[in-house]
RNA sequence: CAAGUUGGCCAAACAGUCGCUGAGGUAUAACAACCUUGGAGGAAAGUCCGGGCUCCAACGGGCAGAGCACCAGGUAACACCUGGGCGGUGUGAGCCGACGGAAAGUGCCACAGAAAAUAUACCGCCAAUUAACUUCGGUUGAUCGGUAAGGGUGAAAAGGUGCGGUAAGAGCGCACCGCGUUGUUGGUAACAAUAACGGCACGGAAAACCCUGCUCGGAGCAAGACCAAAUAGGACCUCGUUAAUUCGUGGCCCACGAUGAGGUCGGGUAGGUCGCUCGAGGGUGUUAGUGAUAACACUCCCAGAUGAAUGACUGUUCACGACAGAACCCGGCUUAUCGGCCAACUUGGAUC
């Protein structure tokens, strides 16, 4: 059950973008940007914020965000957080390998984060 | 065989596992789950034209503004397409073309050049008169005329070539070509061919303004229609007539109304549903047409998301995979694009 990707795992609606977007909960690098924030629910929650601005084109757009809900699809071990994934705009020139990567290890260092931060 | 032209088609293939999403089914109070079956493009792109659809406006007409501009046909429509004409270009198949009007008017043509549209006379050429010189043939200068052949300038120099003609020249005359006018013939037409006449009058630029003809109401699916919390406010009905030095009508009391509670209604925000994909639709065939296309018959249902799906992994194969992602729908145009296939045709070479 844990590989699936439903409706309850992502984020629907503009009031919860809002509500993420103003948090400090933050991990970064120079590519991609994630913001994440606590929820009341079970489980972590995706939303994709690709701007036109920093990636032109639509397909590529459309590829950023099926590898980044492959991957949180995959991610087994995240606390019930709502995530919000920002792209910046040295994405482009990423290949698909390593743009799966990149997301991969920040998967792993906003558990660590989340985990440091809210169990004080 | 090589090089090329035009038109059409494809856009790595197959298998397995996992995932997303539309529809149908099983099942259920409902969700979840399971099964079956659909799920990006030739440009989905740029948003440059043309339509459908929706709402608003509207008796009709004109002006303004914008667009279009050889002819005929096709189409729902077009700035598109087809066929034809004309011009340019290529050995050729072919390709390219803001292709109405400059004799309606106003204006423009830099620099150079004598002169840039009323033609003109710088050099040159020629005649006459005259002066000087003379080897008596003439030469040089001046004056006054003729000339547009030659020179030089320019993007462009006022028809071209040849012969005649002449003092030198000149459409001055003639022939051919070009141009114009009027006919005739062919063609639906654009236009072409041809005859007679004219005798060159009519330079370029319409992408300077402009004139002529034709077309055009505006806004867009965030169009528009429906359902509809919470909160604030409104209308109506019912209940309560009290907790009150409350407020209004009133001189005061009574009384009535407001302030209260409940309900209903209307508008309408968040949110949701519809619009939404069966259509100027695809496939096959026949017929008409040079063709674009049309008619008819049979047949098929082929994305519909909404924080927004069409993907990931593994294996095998090959030529090792370009440009690129639907958002109301169609018809075009333009731009991007690794490569492959088919048909017709052209040029060159080889062989028989």
């Amino acid at each position: 059950m844990l590989n699936r990707f439903l409706k309850s795992q992502r984020l629907l609606k503009s009031d919860e973008f809002q509500a993420v977007r103003g948090t400090s909960l933050t991990v970064s690098n120079t590519n991609l940007l994630i913001l994440a924030k606590k929820n009341e629910l079970s489980n972590a929650r995706l939303g994709l914020a690709i701007s036109k601005r920093n990636v032109k084109l639509a397909v590529q757009r459309n590829e950023i965000k099926r590898v980044a809900r492959e991957s949180f699809r995959q991610q087994v071990g995240l606390p019930n957080l709502d995530v919000v994934l920002m792209a910046r705009p040295g994405v482009i020139s990423l290949t698909k390998n390593e743009l799966r990567q990149c997301i991969d290890e920040l998967w792993q260092q906003l558990a660590k984060r989340a985990q440091r931060c809210y169990s004080s």
